[in-house]
DNA sequence: TATTTGCCTGACACAAATGTCAAACGTTTT
DNA sequence: AAAACGTTTGACATTTGTGTCAGGCAAATA
């Protein structure tokens, strides 16, 4: 039916990613994405059929998104510190921007029960867990399991950020302050993951 | 108006914590709790008056209860590592009875703007940042910010239990495995922090 | 036993959210 | 210019979720 392509869908998808990833407001209504957008409610309907597609899209272009990106850091052929160190700054600025994407994916997960479409680990993710265990035997990092080395890299970055919200009022800090907390925890990290 | 108490408001709030903690069914329907309850609908309308007011109580109680139990053990008179120790056990069980109990808060926030009550950070805390700050000079723990300190420690569990889901996809791992390597993880956070 | 009182129920009314459709609009094609 | 086509729109219908109410029930009280 050979798309007239006026950009419409795309700013659909991107505009619910950014009001669910972004802003977090997981029960918005199509009504609210539409406005966002600045279309009208009924074109949702007409590029997505109903609500659900959309959602079910959205989910599963946020899975794959976030596999590649992974696959990518992973996968490559940097060294072994640098790699990590890149990976980092990577999740970092992905959490910035997406703050409630993993709690987004979860609880649709338990809504709507979608699948995970990952049919196995991405390869990137394996090599990357090797050389973790080379790193371990060369003493360049402690002797922990590669899944474990795994989680530690994940939790201390992403923890702070998806709980942000909570951690400003509990230790009253300001926006500001917070960005510079999170600067400071990068060179941190490294150092604990490297101690 | 001396209540006969049949135990149903209490059950209702029990239910409800149950589906949006445990399960993470965010949009869950006042249909949907009232039929996990075992009670008619508009039972929830006669003790809450609406949808909304049970959610603010459930809430506010999830809320004080996490900051109660935190205040326990963060404000006790246990030697350092010991309270550290027990911070990480009863953090690690609370979160694996309710996985989702902070997500929801997270965006419950998002949503309705419901406030944190807590205008100061519970003076347990206080306590605790700082002892951080004493093991920090005497050695007893690496030179770090008190406040890094603590966010290390949440996230170290936290994170992996959050998104436990994603993790045993991920890694292909079952619940036995899970729990497993949950409990690996325990000791390996504790050397972390007190290496 | 009779009455009060708190608790619970189902039917109904209302509100909010989603989906459908015919028609209008502006490009592109003929 | 006319026709065809993809896109957009607003009115309408449907579905889903929430709140109200009168009345029924059982335990407590008199």
């Amino acid at each position: 039916m050979a798309t007239r392509d006026t950009g419409t869908e795309q700013l659909i998808k991107d505009t619910a990613k950014q009001i669910f990833f972004a802003e977090g407001r997981f029960n918005a209504t199509t009504q609210d994405i539409a406005d966002a957008a600045g279309v009208a409610r009924t074109v949702i309907n007409y590029y997505f059929r109903s609500k659900d597609i959309l959602f079910q899209q959205v989910f599963k272009e946020a899975m794959a998104d976030t596999g590649t990106k992974m696959n990518e850091v992973l996968g490559s052929d940097m060294p072994f510190k640098k790699k990590v160190i890149a990976f980092i700054d990577m999740f970092t600025a992905e959490l910035t921007m997406y703050p409630y994407k993993e709690s987004f994916l979860i609880s649709e997960i338990n809504a709507h029960g979608f699948s995970l479409p990952t049919k196995d680990s991405p390869p990137g993710m394996q090599q990357f867990l090797e050389e973790v265990k080379q790193a371990a035997d060369n003493g360049e990092i402690k002797k922990v399991s590669p899944i474990n080395f795994m989680i530690n890299m994940l939790s201390l970055v992403a923890y702070p950020l998806l709980t942000r919200r909570l951690f400003e009022r509990m230790l009253e800090l300001d926006d500001t302050n917070f960005e510079k907390l999170m600067q400071e925890r990068k060179k941190m990290i490294i150092d604990i993951l490297f101690s």
